[in-house]
DNA sequence: TCTGTACAATTTTTT
DNA sequence: ATTGTACAGA
């Protein structure tokens, strides 16, 4: 077979494609085609004859993964592509920290720990050291700790290094450092390793064993790294330690597109690495096959803003397209009408369909201002990286359970579930327990196992009871020698209680608990499956847990099939691309981010994160930015993003600048605003009529007209209450009635059960599908 | 020991 | 606005 797949390649591509004879370094701008690359310089080394086993590739997100996998796959068939080591670090080093494991002291089926169960247990440490948690904020304490372990520097080196010391102590924290020490004991007690540890702990295995180092060296013989701009100091040095030797390295990268560096990601990385590679061959993609030309040399116009960076032009051969759109809005709720209706307008005039829009904004709070703006128009949209599945509490309660069954030693896990369901073991207990273990250097489960001998003084009923929780958890284990893992992963649902608890009373709250927990059940069988058809035989629940510990990707198959907006984060953004981009609140002290503004470095990353946003871009793209906004229950202003007036203005349209300095009065917006429905919308300058001329076709519907009516209840507003509407609106409810409410939105009911204020009703809602609701909460209105 | 209520703090981004 | 924590009362 002969390389065809050449052919599909610009110049550029093809050389960094076929260099192959030492290390590489290939700078990939947006768009420029980056991931086919990479698929074709793996499908290319494949054909050199390198074995797919000794190929490692990593990238930084599930998501990058698996489309990695897939287009391999389709070069050069999933037989070979799935026996490729590819994926993330994360997992990649999960896997060989399993596999050697007992190198460092942990069994093969560690827990891992993630963010929740990191900083529940450096709460717990701040408290049993009686440390004043307004000081040691255990969130700030987490991300020094994280920053610590992703720069390699261990409780030891970290009580040694003067800087840290001296900083902690000026920030009245001196026992930082002791904090460190312990929850690193903490975690290797309860047999768990956290997010930071799978690097580190794989940098000390490397380090502590060089036979390992040199297994791993000689196996890998060539490694490809994606998003190097990414990386930290410790995935960094994981690579060298692995590449180095033979040098045959490839990795690639945007420094423009760096956006990580709160979680210890070093743009120096991927700037200092020619010094580091004496031989290292530099290749630029500078060619972007992405977006218009307008789109490309607006965010060029931007990104020239920053010091540090690899020079480097990026061009566009598309249309020029539309100019790149800048709209003031007053208020959030004017900024969420405008993008909803541009979404409608625009997909009419382009034939787009909805899954053809993102809205893309700096923080997740600002989802719910745009989610309200697009169900009043009914726009169906998704969100991504709202909570995920995983993070939901019925289903940590049941992964508890699994995590206690495969490793009771998992502090965390046994506290989230000791007293849950209800057994009467209350907090007095449990605080015994954890003081003695630690007296001891125990586990929690080890003292359990013998609360008398190790010195717990309780009395004879709460032994009783301790005694059940052992014994129910030593029953799951002994189930997992006997049962399948599906059936097991059932058997602890119920035998558990959780399942007893939450079908205990039926709210529709229980009843989609009920769903979420049918859905992990359905998970494990599917997972099982999955593996016997890959030819694993013998999938554990150890082997689920640990897949899915690693796994943050919420586009379930399905959904991402419907034809709905997006709704995400800028960062979550990175790495794709739509027709149509909004960029919402461009503003200062948002976007730049309050949070960014003490350094120029702060504020070159949120530069760099603005222009991954304006480079997702197609066709066009919106920016917006409000003069007001609700933020932490009231009302702010913040003029225009700084940025802004960096953007050249020959490839950008403007609102009239006078119109900034707008005076602001006190807020009357959020209710007038409201009343300003099904109105003409508001008009602010002629900028905006040039564009679209067009009487709007889209007014608010009736039906809207009177959602605000009940959502814009503020508490000044002395009208009427809510409780008052639902009421009267329930008594007039039958089965075929069309509802609108203020969260789900509009929908119809299918089902009516019980009587007055007690009664259910089941509702098939237009964009979230079937809802229970109780009458007695909730708030909606009848329409038609 | 559990439950309910009141009050406080919180918010940047996430593998 | 929501969520978690503290404290009081059962």
């Amino acid at each position: 077979m002969e390389e065809d797949f050449l052919n599909d390649l610009n110049e550029q591509q093809r050389d960094a494609v076929l260099y192959t004879e030492g290390p590489e370094l290939v700078i990939a701008g947006a768009g420029s085609g980056k991931t086919r690359v990479l698929t074709y310089k793996i499908a290319h080394l494949l054909q050199m004859g390198y074995p797919p086993y000794r190929l490692l590739a990593l990238t930084f997100t599930n998501k990058a993964a698996n489309e990695m996998k897939n287009r391999i796959a389709e070069v050069v068939g999933i037989e070979t592509a799935s026996r490729l080591w590819a994926g993330t670090f994360h997992s990649i080093f999960s896997r060989i920290l399993r596999a050697n494991a007992d190198r460092l002291g942990y069994r093969h089926d560690f827990t891992i720990y993630d963010a929740s169960d990191s900083l529940s247990l450096i709460k717990s440490i701040i408290k049993e050291m009686q440390l004043d948690d307004k000081v040691y904020k255990p969130s700030t304490v987490q991300s020094i700790i994280s920053n610590a372990k992703n720069a390699l520097i261990e409780p030891h080196v970290y009580a040694k290094n003067r800087e840290l010391i001296e900083m902690d102590t000026r920030s009245k924290r001196p026992l930082i450092c002791e904090i460190y020490r312990i929850y690193r004991h903490r975690c290797f007690v309860s047999g768990a390793m956290d997010f930071d540890d799978l690097l580190l702990n794989t940098n000390i295995l490397f380090r502590d064993h060089p036979d390992v180092l040199q297994h791993y060296r000689d196996l890998f013989a060539y490694i490809l790294v994606d998003e190097y701009q990414d990386t930290n100091f410790a995935q960094h040095l994981i690579v060298s330690q692995l590449g180095k030797e033979h040098n045959r390295i490839c990795v690639v990268g945007d420094d423009a597109q760096s956006i990580y560096s709160f979680r210890g990601a070093n743009i120096h990385n991927i700037l200092g690495l020619s010094k580091e590679y004496p031989g290292l061959k530099i290749f630029k993609l500078e060619r972007n096959y992405r977006s218009t030309q307008n789109i490309v040399n607006t965010a060029n116009s931007l990104i020239a803003k920053n010091k540090e960076q690899i020079p480097k032009q990026i061009f566009s051969q598309k249309e020029q397209g539309n100019k790149v759109k800048v709209i003031s809005a007053y208020s959030d709720f004017e900024e969420g009408f405008i993008v909803s209706n541009r979404i409608a307008e625009l997909r009419l005039t382009t034939h787009c369909r909805y899954n053809d829009f993102a809205i893309l904004y700096r923080t997740n709070a600002q989802s719910r201002t745009l989610e309200e703006a697009l169900r009043k128009r009914n726009i169906p949209y998704r969100i991504y990286g709202g909570t995920s599945f995983y993070q939901r509490k019925e289903i940590k309660d049941a992964i508890a359970y699994f995590r206690l069954t495969i490793n009771p030693n998992d502090e965390e896990a046994l506290k989230r579930v000791i007293n849950y369901p209800t057994r009467g073991i209350g907090n007095t207990t449990l605080t015994k327990l954890i003081d003695r273990a630690h007296e001891s250097g125990l586990s929690i489960w080890n003292v359990l196992d013998d609360p008398k001998g190790n010195g717990v003084e309780v009395n004879s009923g709460t032994l009783n009871k301790l005694q059940g929780f052992k014994e129910l958890i030593e029953s799951f284990r002994l189930a997992a020698t006997r049962q399948t893992t599906a059936e097991l992963a059932e058997t602890i649902v119920r035998q558990s209680g959780i399942m007893r608890d939450i079908t205990a009373e039926r709210t529709p709250e229980n009843i989609s608990r009920q769903e979420n927990i049918e859905e992990l059940l359905n998970g494990v069988q599917e997972f099982c499956t999955l593996r016997q058809e890959s030819g694993e035989e013998n999938t554990t629940l150890s082997d689920f847990l640990a897949e899915i510990s690693l796994a943050t990707d919420q586009d379930n198959g399905d959904e991402a099939e419907q034809d709905k907006v997006t709704l995400m984060t800028v960062h979550a953004s990175k790495g794709l691309e739509f027709k149509q981009v909004f960029i919402v609140g461009v503003e200062e002290n948002l976007f730049p981010s309050s949070m960014s503004q003490e350094s120029e470095r702060e504020i070159e990353e949120e530069r760099r994160l603005l222009y991954v946003a304006i480079t997702r871009a197609e066709e066009n793209c919106t920016l917006t930015y409000a003069l007001t906004r609700y933020r932490n229950g009231q009302t702010v202003s913040s003029p225009p993003s700084r940025f802004l007036k960096e953007l050249d203005p020959r490839y950008v349209d403007m609102p009239a600048q006078a119109r900034q300095e707008q005076p602001l009065e006190e807020r009357p917006w959020r209710n007038s605003f409201a009343g300003e429905w099904g109105r003409k919308p508001f008009r602010r300058d002629d900028s905006d009529d040039s564009r679209t001329p067009a009487p709007r076709p889209f007014t608010a519907p009736a039906p809207a007209k009177r959602l605000t009516r009940i959502e814009s209840r503020p508490a000044s507003d002395n009208s009427s209450a809510p409780q008052t509407s639902a009421t009267t609106a329930a008594g007039a409810i039958v089965v075929g009635s069309r509802i609108c409410h203020a969260r789900f939105g509009n929908g119809t009911v299918s089902a009516i059960e019980g009587t007055g204020d007690n009664s259910k009703i089941t509702v098939e809602f237009d964009n979230v599908g079937r809802k229970q609701l109780l009458l007695k909460f909730a708030k909606f209105t009848l329409i038609e």
